[in-house]
RNA sequence: GGGCGAAUAGCUCAGCUGGUUCAGAGCAUCUGCUUUACACGCAGAGGGUCCGGGGUUCGAAUCCCUGUUCGCCCA
């Protein structure tokens, strides 16, 4: 058979995933085995796959993988989320490059068109996943917004609201003017900007001629002051309290009012106070009984209060007002001053502080049992560290504002009946609406047409936070075999940015729908970030095409480049180099492969020691690394886990245990030793087939003849049976190796030539020294000596290949190092203190120290004097 | 402004409750190598006041204090 030197992962992996596919290896159905669950993080709908991605669903495909082998009934349940703020944006957007706007259509042929966007672009991000061999059961392709999702959240909403925990109110949110919608605490960035402050004068009334100057980075607001506030402590303006000033637009007198809250050394001191543009004086305006003047609208542009100026935009508003103040003599000066901006998580608009009727979670009483599940370690949240974050939000939550003005998404399930706050009913349906609006108004002559259902809908995140148990459908049916059987899973996998967002909203579901955690662990990866340490993104262009970069190393490889340096939680300075790293070691594998194959197998072969060894050892080794293995999979080190893998592959299996068991050019090998290679190789595909699924299911097959079947994934994943590991034997090994290597590299030796070496004891693996390095054991008489380790060799070679100055130079330098090196240690065995107070092994590994030394500067000695010869 | 975390080779990181040859790995670097599995390779080598300063201890990369720098979260 004639295999290819360089391995093409491309089409082998198309023809694997396919097989996969055809015979449902990732299929899942409750069975007598533990159930093994993740849900995806659901990406968007709109979304294309990106780097974050690629991270993320690799390291679920790594855990789902591996718990497959392990024997559970490992589910991972995949699905897309509805994105209701961007996808609606897309959607407008599409329609206006159509010359349609949205304002012209009905909300139902809204929604026609961003279903048909929907179906056309929402299942691409899924088959991108399976480009990167993610091992999702696809028959339970979940999405937010299909019919089992919608109505959970229906029933979520209704059930909430009637405990109580939903509300309707009035208050201060973040408005998004670009999406024309509120949003939550979370979906609302603050940025570092720098601002202009402006400061303004103000004429006092029962003073004419007397200016107060107030510093404001919002000129635009000006016409819905209704006050200037100053504190009541401060000296500067006590002559003013009680008096009133006239605002500069407009002209309309407010008074000068009184509070603790201005700090008396920004800006001057006083400040303007417009209830309707900010949080604090929507506080203080509260407090003083002062109106509210709304000077925008919904869409960020002027409203009729902000007069001239009505039907502006805000920032060009803001430009011209302070155009208009310095022009009337109002605008004292300007300075700039660093500041933070509010922006749209989805959009990227500056958001306003807006007042606003919308709908509300109560979310301290369903916060306590999420919080202090994590805290407990019910829920382990990896790294740890997040721990103190998590806690620090939790007892510092807020109400969570759910409704959103758009289209796309659930609509809210709130019917009303009159003109009232809270003239309305929350139903599943709208004859149940109506049922409950006649109860509810006394009215039994309501009709349908009576009713209007609110025609805002909800957070996406009022879906996302069920997925553990919508996904299985565990809000309507919560004995449903399903749920009761993979809930609750065991592992999420996501970024720590959605903490907040997601991952606390779930605790708080999970418990107050089943009283029980919705996953064991969270595993929270970091951001995948350019060589410059920027987050990679689609609007900086720094982000490799997750495709263009599988089809230049392989799925394979660019699995193992993001997962080489991304411990939990850290971030993952991304470089190409890393795939480029991970496609030379399915290179290697395939060449092991290639090696192993093309030997002649025959039981004439001759006997080789050397081979026998190797066998021996090897079993040893891989048995003990299998262990640790374990050990860093325990831990979720999975970076350390396959790096493990990849130096026993690359170093212990290529490079030291092939290269011993390798038989002579043209000879045959034992079908002993080959058979340990090739059991070797399965077991090592089997531990790095989590990691790299396409090249390790394709050596595998090829190793050995398999059913077409039969997959890697069922098969066991190899564990380690507390074989001891003879490292010194090993160690004693590689000394002697890289010591003749290295004498050979010095003096020019060429490998065919072979040396003859002999020592006062032979080590139990010199024949395995004698094949890596070509040498003879024998009379070495007159040779040189050679330290390997502590033991002195001597190595007989051709007088005049040797520098002797050079080696001169190396004894002297030996000589002098170990005996500073003595010196140190005897004075720390001759210091009573140490003797007495360190433990006895450590006291006895001193000695050996000492006594190494001593054998390191005996041998160097013996040098010189050979060599004085 | 409040909270949290980090600082170890050129880069990315490991180093558990202080003690096993004066600190380890991968990559990168350097030097050899047309060795018939692999140059996407083989062999070898160099490279670190463990952020600065104090302290505890027989002993500190590891514990304590302090300063500096960086990152994240929240306001």
């Amino acid at each position: 058979m004639e295999i290819p030197s360089h391995y093409a992962p491309r089409q082998v992996e198309r023809r694997w995933y396919q097989t996969w596919l055809k015979n449902k290896a990732f299929a899942s159905i409750p069975d007598h085995r533990p159930a093994y669950a993740i849900v995806i993080p659901p990406p968007n709908v709109t979304g294309v796959l990106h780097m974050g991605h690629m991270l993320n669903n690799t390291i679920q495909d790594v855990l789902v993988r591996r718990a497959r082998m392990l024997g559970f009934n490992a589910c991972w349940v995949p699905g897309t989320d509805h994105a209701s703020i961007a996808t609606e944006a897309k959607v407008v957007q599409k329609l206006r490059a159509e010359g349609i706007k949205k304002s012209d259509l009905s909300r139902e042929a809204f929604l026609e068109h961003a279903w048909e966007w929907t179906h056309k672009h929402g299942g691409i991000i899924l088959e991108q996943l399976k480009e990167l061999g993610a091992s999702c059961d696809w028959d339970r392709t979940a999405f937010t917004m299909d019919e089992v999702r919608s109505q959970s959240v229906y029933h979520v909403f209704a059930d909430l609201h009637a405990k109580g925990h939903i509300y309707r109110g009035l208050r201060m949110v973040h408005w998004d003017p670009e999406a024309k919608t509120s949003l939550s605490d979370e979906e609302v960035l603050h940025k570092d900007i720098t601002a202009t402050l402006y400061y303004v004068k103000y004429e006092v009334v029962e003073r004419p001629g007397t200016f107060l100057t107030v510093a404001t980075s919002r000129p635009e607001t000006i016409m819905g002051d209704v006050a200037v506030a100053v504190n009541p402590k401060d000296a500067r303006y006590e002559a003013l309290h009680g008096l009133h000033v006239r605002v500069p637009v407009g002209g309309r007198e407010v008074p000068i009012i009184l509070d603790e809250y201005v700090t008396a050394d920004f800006g001057t001191g006083c400040l303007k106070v417009t209830p309707a543009h900010d949080w604090n004086d929507y506080a203080i305006g509260q407090k003083h009984g002062l109106e509210v003047l709304d000077v925008l609208n919904e869409d960020g542009t002027l409203s009729a209060h902000g007069l001239q100026y009505a039907g502006m935009e805000r920032f060009a508003a803001r430009k011209k007002v302070a155009e208009d103040l310095l022009a009337s003599g109002h605008l004292a000066k300007t300075e700039e001053y660093a500041s933070t901006v509010g922006t749209s998580e989805r959009t990227g608009a500056v958001v306003e502080p807006r007042l606003s009727l919308q709908w509300w979670v109560r979310m301290p009483e369903l916060a306590k049992p999420a919080l202090d599940a994590v805290m407990s370690g019910e829920i382990q949240l990896i790294p740890d560290k997040f721990k103190n974050t998590y806690r620090h939000w939790m007892e510092n939550v807020r109400d969570w504002c759910i409704s959103r003005q758009l289209w796309w998404g659930h609509r809210i399930p709130a019917y009303f009946y009159g003109p009232g706050e809270l003239d309305y009913v929350v139903a599943l349906s709208a004859e149940e609406a109506l049922i409950k609006a006649r109860a509810a108004s006394g009215h039994n002559d309501l009709t349908a047409a009576d009713l209007q259902q609110d025609p805002d809908c909800l957070d996406t995140w009022f879906s996302s936070w069920l997925w553990p148990l919508s996904v299985f459908d565990g809000i309507r049916h919560p004995e449903n075999q399903e749920i009761q059987y993979y809930y609750p899973t065991q592992d999420l996998v996501t970024a720590p940015e959605i903490l907040f967002f997601w991952v606390a909203r779930m605790a708080m579901a999970g418990y107050e729908y089943t009283g029980k955690r919705p996953f064991e662990r969270v595993y929270l990866t970091g951001i995948v970030r350019d060589k410059l340490g920027r987050k990679m993104s689609k609007s900086l262009g720094n982000s490799p095409d997750p495709l263009a970069l599988m089809d230049a190393y392989g799925a394979d490889g660019v699995r193992m480049g993001m997962l080489l340096t991304s411990p939990a939680g850290n971030d993952l300075p991304f470089d190409e180099s890393l795939c480029e790293q991970g496609r030379n070691f399915t290179n290697k594998v395939w060449n092991a492969l290639r090696l192993v194959k093309g030997w002649k197998v025959s039981d004439d072969a001759p006997e080789d020691e050397a081979a026998a060894w190797a066998v021996d050892w090897f079993r040893h080794l891989l048995d003990a690394e299998l262990a640790e293995l374990h050990r860093d999979f325990d831990r979720y080190a999975l970076s350390e886990a396959l790096m493990r893998l990849y130096k026993l592959t690359w170093n212990g299996f290529c490079s030291w245990y092939l290269e011993l068991v390798k038989p002579a050019y043209g000879q045959p090998i034992s079908p002993a030793i080959y058979d340990a290679t090739v059991e070797f190789m399965d077991t090592l595909m089997a531990a790095l087939h989590p990691f790299m699924p396409f090249l390790t299911e394709e050596v595998w097959h090829l190793l050995s003849p398999r059913g077409e079947t039969e997959f890697l994934d069922f098969a066991a994943y190899p564990v380690g049976h507390g074989l001891a590991y003879r490292s010194t034997e090993f160690t004693l090994l590689e000394e002697h190796v890289v010591a003749l290597r290295t004498f050979r590299a010095e003096k020019n030796i060429a490998f065919k030539l072979p040396i003859t070496v002999d020592a006062s004891t032979k080590p139990a693996a010199w024949p395995a020294i004698a094949k890596l390095t070509n040498a003879l054991w024998g009379d070495a008489q007159g040779g040189l000596p050679l330290r390997a380790g502590t033991l002195e060799l001597r190595v007989l070679i051709e007088s005049d290949a040797v520098d002797v100055e050079a080696e001169r130079a190396k004894a002297h330098k030996d000589i002098e190092y170990y005996t500073r090196f003595k010196r140190s240690i005897e004075a720390k065995l001759s210091n009573e203190k140490f003797v007495a107070g360190a433990p006895a092994a450590v006291v006895e590994a001193e000695h050996k120290k000492l006594a190494d030394a001593d054998a390191k500067i005996e041998i160097a000695q013996k040098l010189l004097a050979a060599l004085a010869n």
